[in-house]
DNA sequence: TGTACATCAGTGAACGCGCGTTCACTGATGTAC
DNA sequence: TGTACATCAGTGAACGCGCGTTCACTGATGTAC
């Protein structure tokens, strides 16, 4: 279960949504003022945090936010965007053909949903906001579909050279239908705070089976061992 | 797919959330105040309606809105809990075992998604708002999560006498995680405003059947039909 | 049946609050010469 | 290398806005006698 890396590298490529910077100091407000944003989101969710208190924590002023952000909503498009460049990069690293070559179907599958619980769980805070913002936004709303019609594109690259280990009649449908329906689970873990079955909370590692197991089955994919040492 | 009896319908038992009105009067003065937040709610959103707009809408007065409810947040349980009382109304005529005796196990779990995929979409607006309640309010998330659980409960009072039909190992477990598919899928619908797959919106039938077939794969439940019919 | 009156219901202007945003200003940076 | 100065970056008080809520008041209802 890897980590993210710290939140306050700056990203590889400059962000798109603000207009670039013309100093190294203005651009260092720029991070520390994304950076905090991030962790007011952590602490207090998008209803609570204000730009008199981002700008304060972020050790900058109101006016020191607008020379950098044009308003409120440019400033949480462009942790979107850095957002969904980290994500974008691990799916990258995820979806590398030469890393799969001798792997088993279902190993991938696990893989993947690995990834997916991982990050789930780290960047709730994050994914909960956004979740907010795209339910309001139809703009904000196709850029997280985007991002996942690329994830069952990539999948789809990996898995349909291994259609006969699939037994859905429809191998490209039940794959795109399978990154689904592992994403609304992942989306109903942020939302409702964890997931719960046979009446206790389900830890991180049997989300991951669990949801493994689920995709699996709908796909009819052939599962690595028997699944009959799980409890009530 | 039935539709939802009129919304001004006074529900069978009164509101627990508010104190008791004592004229008829004051009574009609809360139902019309119920409905016309939930006509908002459909119309801009949560976030969109103020108590001013509220009372202006419904014919009446700020005043006289606080005179029924103590605050907004009552205002918002109160429509939270008619929606409960409705949705436990159709649960019992769904879960009543005498209408299943004759059935297939797959024909249930067909008519109880069915069931999910009408109200999801008939009350989406209202859902969504509860959704946003439930991830800031944790009182209001656990109603949600008890509802659920409910559901599952009368789900496994239907198909657990029939677990020679069911081939996944733990039928209880999988009636459970089966019912938690089921509402992610639809939580998904409602803050996605609709579900996509091939490329293309997916109607309510059309959703009703990937819904089921992601169900029975899931708890390894035989279909009624070979599910070759699909197209791309 | 008539009426006095306590209680319930409803009115809408006004208040305080915190928000996003603006703006006149000061200070820092870096470049042209 | 030194310095003048245009531009960039940052400051924080102030503004307007719409919200939820309060409150002094008027009108409607229904019951006791």
């Amino acid at each position: 279960m890897s980590r993210l890396r710290a939140v306050t590298a700056a990203p590889a490529a400059p962000l798109e949504t603000v207009s670039g910077p013309k100093q190294a100091r203005s651009e260092r407000t720029l991070y520390r003022l994304l950076d905090t944003a991030e962790t007011l989101l952590a602490e207090k969710g998008l209803a609570g945090i204000s730009i008199p208190e981002i700008a304060r924590r972020a050790g900058s002023s109101v006016g020191g936010f607008y020379a950098r952000f044009q308003d409120k909503d440019e400033l949480l498009r462009a942790l979107e965007e850095r957002f969904f460049a980290q994500l974008s990069a691990r799916l990258d690293a995820l979806a590398d053909e030469r890393r799969w070559a001798r792997a088993a179907t279902a190993t991938i599958v696990e893989a993947a949903v690995a990834e997916l619980v991982a990050v789930t769980v780290a960047r709730r805070h994050m994914i909960r906001a956004f979740l907010y913002r795209a339910a309001q936004d139809r703009g904000v709303r196709e850029e997280g579909l985007r991002f996942r019609t690329r994830v069952a594109d990539r999948m789809r690259a990996l898995l349909l050279g291994r259609r006969a280990e699939i037994t859905h009649p429809d191998p490209a449908l039940a794959i795109d239908l399978g990154t689904q329906v592992a994403f609304a689970l992942m989306q109903q873990h942020v939302l409702l705070e964890g997931t719960r079955a046979g009446g206790r909370a389900l830890s991180e590692a049997e989300l991951c089976r669990e949801v493994t197991d689920i995709v699996l089955g709908y796909a009819g994919i052939r599962r690595r061992a028997r699944r009959g040492r799980r409890t009530r």
